[in-house]
DNA sequence: CGAGATCTGGTAAGCGCTTACCGCTGTGGC
DNA sequence: GCCACAGCGGTAAGCGCTTACCAGATCTCG
C-alpha cells in the first residue's frame, strides 16, 4: 500500500482540510479500504469491466452506496480523456441596454445608445429575455443528458472581437463545441476545429466542422407564396438580420426570387438592415416612417424578434397591422402567439436544432466521421393573424400550412 | 528528462492519435520544449509565480502564443482542486406538454394530461419559453464570467424523485452548486451541503447552505395596499405557486395580513392551488369559472406566468380584465409588458438574484464564511394596466411606485 | 574576496482515476 | 497427477498540470 510522507494514504483527507463544516468527498481509495479490495477492483465494478466476482462486486457496491461515492470528474477526465461536457457559445450583448449595431454606416452615431432608444424602453431587457438561442440550448441539453453530458454555457459579448481566446479556453474545458451564429470568424473556426470537434448553428459547414440549420428555402417560399398569391400583396419589404448571417441571406434570396416570379416589388436596401433584435427593428422602422416614403404592403422580417419591434413601432404610429401593413416573422418563438395580432411566421424546430447539433457533435467526439456535414431541418409556415389572415376556427387559432403539401401539390 | 516506454516524452502526441483531421492540443511539455525550458518554468510564467527572469518569461510567452497553448482544465483542476465551474440545477418539465401538478388531490386525474389541456395549446411550449430561471441563470453567468468560472447547467425533471443522485453527479463536476426552487429535499440538501458549497434560490437557508431570494414582504405589501386602498377592492383571490414554495407562502402571508387589516375578503383555499405555470393557472381559473361562484374583484397571482394563464382564460370567457376582474403578477418577466392589458406586477431584480447567488457561492468556494446566510433583494411595485390603473403618461407606459417610498412616508 | 542570503530553474511527487500487465488460484484434459 | 489455461485481483504507470524541494548561480556585505 502506498503511504505518503505524512503517513496518510493517497486520497485520505488531510487533517487540515476543512474544519467540521465541509468534509472532502470520498475518493476511490476510501471506497477500496471500506470494501477491503484494491482501487482497481472498485474502478472495475464501477465501470463494468472484466466481470468481477459477485462477492467483490457486492462489497464494492455496498461501500460505494454507504460512502455516497461519485468519481471526481476531473480525475476521470484526465484519465479517459473525456470530460463529458460540451461547450456552447452564444454571442449576445452582455451589458444592459440595446445591442451594438451590425456594421451599418448609414445609422448615425448615437442611434443605438441608451438615449437614442429611450422610446424603446419596452425592449430594454429584451436581451434578458428568452431568445432563440436559449431554446436551442434547451434542446442541446436534452440530447446531452441522454449521453451523460452536461452543457458549459458561455456568452461572448457582441462587441468582443477577440472571441477566439475565450472560445479556446472553453474548448479546453469541454470535449467539443457548439457555436451559435457569428461566434467566430471563418479562419478562427478552421484553426480551432482542427483541435476540437465543432458544430456551428445556422452557419456554413467547413471541411472540419459540421453545421446544423433549417430549411430556409422551403419555409420562406411557402411564406412568400402565401403573401403573394393568397393575399395578393405586390409590395414587400425584407427587414434583414445581421448582414453576414447566412440565414438572413438565404431567406432574402428565396423571397426575392419568389417576388420576382410574381412580379412584385421587394424593398431590401441598406435602410432595411436590422440586427435580429426588436430594438434594432424598431429603429429601422422608425426611420422608414420618418423618411416619408410609402411603406410596402407587407414587411417580412428575418426573425420573430424583429417582427416584434416592427409591430410595436407601427402600432405606436397608428399604422394598422395587418390592415395597412402586414408583418411576418421567422422562428416561431413562444411570444409570437401572444402578440396582437398573433404573428404569422415560419416555424423552425428550434429544440430539434439543438438536439441534432448535439448528436452530430457526439458522433464526432466518438471519433466518427459525420455522414452529413450540413444538416437542414424542415420548416413550416404558420399562418396566424399578422399577415392579414382571419383567425381560423382551429383550437389554437392557428392555421397550419405544411409548406410542402401546400406548395408541391 | 522523462522518457516513456515507447520513446516519446510525456505529453508528446502519439503517432496513432488522430490522422490529420484532429490533432491533439499542445501540452505543457510541448511548450517547454519549444521554449527550451522545463515545464515548471512554463507553469510559473503562466500562473505568475515566483517572478521568472524576463528572458525566460519571453521565451515561454512566445512559445505559448505560437502553439496556442491553453492548459487542459481537467489536469489543472486535479492539481489545484478547483474546476472553475459552478453547477446550476433547475427543476422543470423535460418532456413536452404541460407540467405535472404539485400534489393537489382535488385535481381530478387527467386534468393535467395532454387531452385535458388541449384548450391550452397556447401554452404547449410554455416550458420552452423563457422563464424566471433562465433569466436568473443569465445573471449567474455574468457574475461567473468575471471570475473565470463557467456554468454547468442541468435540469431535473419535475417528476424525478431521485434527483439526489443526479445532483450529486453534477456536484463532482463542479466547485459548488446553485439550486433553484424545489430541487432537493431538506435532508438531501443537508447531506450534500457538507461535501460541497451550496446556494439555494428562493428557498430557506440552512446551517450549511446560504439562500438568495427577494423581499416578498415589501413588494407584496405595496401591491396589496395599492389594490386595497388605491383601487378600493374588497374581494381578492390569491392564486398560489407550488404548495411548498417559500416564496408563494410568504407572499400569501403578507397579502392575507394586509387584507385582514383592510377588512377585505381573501380567497386562497385549495381550489386556488396553482403551480407557477400558465397552463396550471389556466386550469385553475377555468374551474373557478365553472364552479359558478362569484370571482373576486382581483386575482393576485403568485407569479407572472400564472397571471398569463389567468388572463388568457378570463379573456376567452368574456371576462373583462381589469374591468370586471383585475389580475396581478409577481416577478416582472419580459412578457409582462407585452400582454394586453400590460401586467401590473412586483419586480424582482432577477438578474441580480443570480449574480448575488454566484458571488456568495464564490466566497464559500474560496473558503470564507458568508457574512449573511439569507439574503433578500429589494422588490418594487410596477403599476401597469391589469390592476385597473390607466396607462400613465410616462414614456414606457409604466407607473413606478417605489414600495418603500410609497408606503413608508 | 568569501560566506551567507537571495534568486531562479529543474526534478519529481502528487492530484484521483483507469487500465496494462503480472501473478496467483482453480479448473479441465491428458 | 501435472500442466496449460482461463479468471480475477493487485500493482503501478500514466493522464497534464502545479508546486515543494533542491541545487546551482548571483548578489550582498563585512
Amino acid at each position: 500500500m502506498t503511504v505518503l510522507a505524512d503517513g496518510r494514504e493517497p486520497g485520505e483527507p488531510s487533517q487540515a482540510a476543512d474544519q467540521g463544516d465541509d468534509i472532502a468527498p470520498p475518493t476511490i481509495y476510501d471506497v477500496a479500504r471500506a470494501a477491503g479490495v484494491s482501487i482497481a477492483s472498485v474502478s472495475r465494478v464501477l465501470n463494468g469491466r472484466r466481470n468481477p466476482r459477485p462477492e467483490t462486486r457486492d462489497r464494492v457496491q455496498r461501500a460505494v452506496a454507504e460512502l455516497g461515492f461519485v468519481p471526481d470528474s476531473a480525475a476521470r477526465a484526465l484519465s479517459v480523456r473525456l470530460k463529458e461536457v460540451v461547450g456552447v457559445v452564444v454571442r449576445r450583448p452582455l451589458t444592459a441596454g440595446p445591442p451594438a449595431p451590425a456594421p451599418a454606416p448609414w445609422v448615425p452615431a448615437g442611434a443605438w445608445d441608451t438615449a437614442g432608444l429611450l422610446g424603446y424602453d419596452a425592449f430594454a431587457d429584451e436581451t434578458e429575455s428568452l431568445q432563440f438561442h436559449d431554446m436551442v440550448n434547451r434542446g442541446v441539453e436534452r440530447a446531452a443528458q441522454r449521453r451523460g453530458f452536461d452543457l458549459l454555457v458561455r456568452s461572448v459579448d457582441i462587441t468582443d472581437h477577440d472571441a477566439g481566446r475565450r472560445v479556446l479556453a472553453l474548448a479546453r474545458k469541454s470535449d467539443g463545441l457548439i457555436l451559435h451564429d457569428r461566434v467566430l470568424e471563418p479562419d478562427q473556426l478552421d484553426q480551432l476545429s482542427r483541435q476540437v470537434p465543432i458544430i456551428t448553428l445556422a452557419g456554413i459547414a467547413r471541411p472540419t466542422t459540421a453545421n446544423v440549420g433549417s430549411d430556409n428555402e422551403t419555409g420562406m417560399r411557402a411564406l412568400a407564396r402565401h403573401l403573394l398569391y393568397d393575399h395578393g400583396y405586390t409590395t414587400l419589404g425584407y427587414l434583414r438580420g445581421y448582414a453576414d448571417s447566412p440565414d438572413s441571406q438565404a431567406r432574402l434570396k428565396t423571397l426575392a426570387a419568389e417576388a420576382r416570379g410574381a412580379g412584385a416589388v421587394l424593398f431590401s436596401g441598406p435602410q432595411w438592415q436590422g440586427n435580429y433584435y426588436a430594438a434594432g427593428a424598431a429603429v429601422v422602422t422608425e426611420r422608414l416612417l420618418a423618411s416619408g416614403l410609402p411603406l410596402p404592403r407587407v414587411i417580412v422580417c428575418a426573425n420573430d424578434q424583429s417582427a416584434l419591434g416592427v409591430m410595436y413601432v407601427l402600432r405606436r404610429s397608428g399604422v394598422d397591422v395587418p390592415g395597412q401593413v402586414a408583418v411576418t416573422g421567422f422562428d416561431d418563438i413562444p411570444m409570437a402567439r401572444h402578440l396582437h395580432p398573433q404573428l404569422t411566421t415560419v416555424r423552425q424546430p428550434i429544440g430539434e436544432l439543438g438536439e441534432t447539433a448535439f448528436e452530430v457533435l457526439y458522433s464526432m467526439i466518438s471519433g466518427e466521421q459525420p455522414a452529413e456535414r450540413d444538416i437542414a431541418l424542415p420548416t413550416r409556415l404558420l399562418c396566424r393573424e399578422s399577415c392579414g389572415c382571419q383567425p381560423g376556427a382551429t383550437l389554437a387559432g392557428v392555421t397550419e400550412l405544411s409548406s410542402v403539401r401546400h406548395l408541391r401539390s
